[in-house]
DNA sequence: CGATATATTGATCATGCGATCAATAACGTG
DNA sequence: CACGTTATTGATCGCATGATCAATATATCG
């Protein structure tokens, strides 16, 4: 069995104990929800006091933010990382759909569409939410753009196209989370959708298996 | 001034004060969001104590599940109504599509959104989310296969086709409420997206301006 | 080895939530 | 007009949240 009884916790630099306690409100949100991350929660994760939780954070509205900001930035930058792998733009914006849309990121699609709720009422919240939507939004616009410069992408507003790609790829996969049913096909159709948006022929972006 | 001190609440019949109760919990989740629905607050908005509200309902979470319904069945209703004035499938489709990314209905996002959050932690509220999402899909799915035998709409999934535009619209919606900026846009290419779903030419679904 | 700085804690406060129940007051009926 | 049914209330409980602060224990430095 393991020691139901609390212990002192170990002393530790600051810098250490900072890390611990937003390590333990990350995997808090990945496995809850933001909502789940709570001074005491993540006290009782972390083995410390929730007044020790406390004193490392200026108040929880900002360590809700900046646990929202550390897991999306991770995504994007994964998911950045894989693209980078494909040869062109055809094969990056067909990978990006389907690995966004293939089930495996749920845990953060339960982050986000608890962040664009939450956000009403926590502005630092909302202030992040913005920040890393607009960072997704620059790389799906490069993808774009260096489509439309060499793959022959037809966009007359690369920007705008990648936000309607975005919330596209946004709502599928909030609905999943509630229709956990077929939720497998839930990018069966947007292949087709993305390509009569950017002018591309049909079947143009479909990937390997 | 208003009255801030408390006066008795007139007695009324169960069936009036049970609609009052409902209305006001109806109404503060389109203000303030379904976060708002609470015990307290509907009471002060219906002008009467914690304890009657409480009298007249089962559960909170019972009483937030049915507003939900409630103002999702009103959207439904109201615009099934005014795609029906429309000539045909096409027609219809393009309606759809601009009515509900116009931003007129932003209060019911709001709903929506708190809604896939909230329906984890509230097991009646998540089975009238997807109560809800059925009756939509199910109004989507009608204009679909109609559009299909006759008017050229080409998929083979009708149903499939209608989950994949309704992810896409209340995606879009709810990016929208976060990025406040430059929402009017937010539908500027969902028509070229949705042609190439369904297999119509450029500029089919356009309306009239 | 002793002293100092500071990481950590326990206790506690204020707030908001849902829920319950005996007591009260108003209505309708006889 | 009196009475009984019942709509309404006040008081209160239990629980969870974020936050604060004096007290305590530990690591490190002189």
């Amino acid at each position: 069995m393991s020691t139901p009884l609390r212990t002192r916790a170990a002393r530790k630099s600051p810098a250490e104990r900072s890390a611990e306690i937003a390590e333990a409100a990350r995997l808090l949100a990945l496995e809850q929800g933001l909502t789940a991350v709570t001074l005491r929660a993540i006290a009782a994760r972390a083995g410390v006091t929730p007044a020790l939780v406390a004193h490392y954070q200026p108040s929880m509205d900002a360590l809700v933010a900046d646990t929202f900001a550390t897991i999306v930035a991770d995504e994007i930058d994964e998911v950045a990382a894989f693209l980078a792998a494909r040869p062109g733009p055809r094969e990056r914006l067909g990978a990006l759909l389907d690995t966004l849309l293939d089930g495996t990121r749920d845990d953060v699609t339960i982050v986000w569409v608890e962040a664009w709720a939450l956000g009403r009422r926590n502005e630092a919240l909302a202030a992040s939410v913005r920040e890393q939507m607009d960072a997704w939004q620059a790389v799906v616009q490069g993808v774009i753009e260096d489509g439309a410069a060499t793959a022959g992408f037809r966009t007359e507003d690369a920007g705008a196209a990648a936000w309607q790609l975005l919330g596209m790829i946004d709502g599928l996969n909030a609905q999943a989370l509630v229709r956990w049913g077929d939720a497998s096909a839930r990018g069966s159709m947007i292949h087709g959708a993305v390509e009569g948006m950017l002018g591309l022929e049909r079947g143009s972006l479909a990937t390997r298996g």
